[in-house]
DNA sequence: CGATACATGTAACCGGTTACATGATTTT
DNA sequence: AAAATCATGTAACCGGTTACATGTATCG
């Protein structure tokens, strides 16, 4: 079993998470600092930072990479506020990024960004796109779950058993989202 | 809605995650930094760090607040190893983090640390403190449940259908979880 | 002898958390 | 007048990622 140069690869994904979900709510609208901070405190989108000190550095870092453009807007608002929008390179990557197809990679790792991809794609790629998305991720879930459950019937012996029941509840939560997703597809085309 | 003083309090909760983790794994048995990355690496525990420029610094910081001891290790192995064990107050404090209460919080922010704990409880506080800790999870839970379906059907209005099935999503994950708990409870006491 | 596995580290960079600062406006 | 809300930021600290460095032992 090898250990070296593993462990690579896992930080941004092309896109932090975070940023993922800045850029998304900027592109349904106009926002400072401060709305991206509620929306993150009051829907508790995931679990972000929320924090001005992540925020504000961030936003500043995604105009600095050309895809948020920020104009200070005084009229009826207390204080000056910074408002961002995205600019054409935004629109262009967020899209590019949104639509990239589902990998076995996302379904292990990051299944936190792919529902995020979902939330944020619908007005962006089109119900045509987001239907072929849940598509994807229904059919990588299906294939992944035998292999998950392989791997428990093989280590049935090794382990014990808290550590086994652990492994069932990662799974359990596999088979659920793979429902869900089928759910959703009905949910969208009739809907 | 307040935003002032948000956004805090998120980062350690006492431990952070991938110390939990580290510590667990040598309360097992004595570890080095290479015993840990294979687990984190072949086991995909959750999905940690992983990578020399985590592990190996972490190990330090522990032994330096007193938690681990570490000892090179000569016999039998290419190169000196340094293994780390438990001492006494890393032996307490592991313990003690193993057996507060399950709250609320944990439930809607730290569930895989929860899991966390639940995999390395069993052998150092015994099968009786497994199953009150799994039998409050699973009151939480369904504590939870109704509040999280009142909240749903209360936006049933506003949002979008996909921000709707997101939500939808995440609330299967906790019904799943909450069937889990009670499974697991079954399964702990008759096996 | 070269590749692979074993084993431990360091240094630059980046970014999040924490905590504090600031200041205007509305509400009590 | 005081408190709360709106709104934006900064600076120190800490730690993870990335990438590189190093060296031994075994296997083919």
């Amino acid at each position: 079993m090898n250990c070296d140069d593993q462990g690579r690869a896992r930080g941004h994904a092309v896109l932090v998470l975070a940023l993922l979900a800045v850029l998304g709510l900027v592109s349904q609208q106009p926002r400072s600092g401060y709305d991206v901070r509620k929306v993150f405190i009051e829907t508790a989108l995931a679990h972000f930072s929320a924090s001005p000190g992540a925020i504000y550095p961030a936003l500043r870092r995604l105009e600095r990479a050309g895809l948020l453009s920020g104009e200070v807007e005084r009229q009826g608002t207390l204080r000056p506020r910074r408002v961002y929008r995205l600019t054409a390179q935004g629109d262009r990557g967020l899209k590019r990024h949104l639509g990239r197809p589902v990998a076995r990679d996302d379904i292990v790792w990051h299944m936190d960004e792919l529902m995020l991809r979902f939330v944020f794609m619908d007005p962006l790629l089109g119900r045509a796109a987001t239907l072929e998305f849940l598509e994807e991720m229904a059919q990588e879930l299906e294939a992944y779950l035998p292999e998950l459950e392989a791997q428990l019937a093989q280590q049935e012996q090794v382990g014990t058993a808290c550590s086994r029941l652990a492994v069932q509840q990662g799974l359990e939560g596999y088979r659920a989202t793979a429902r869900w997703a089928r759910r959703a597809i009905k949910a969208l085309s009739s809907g």
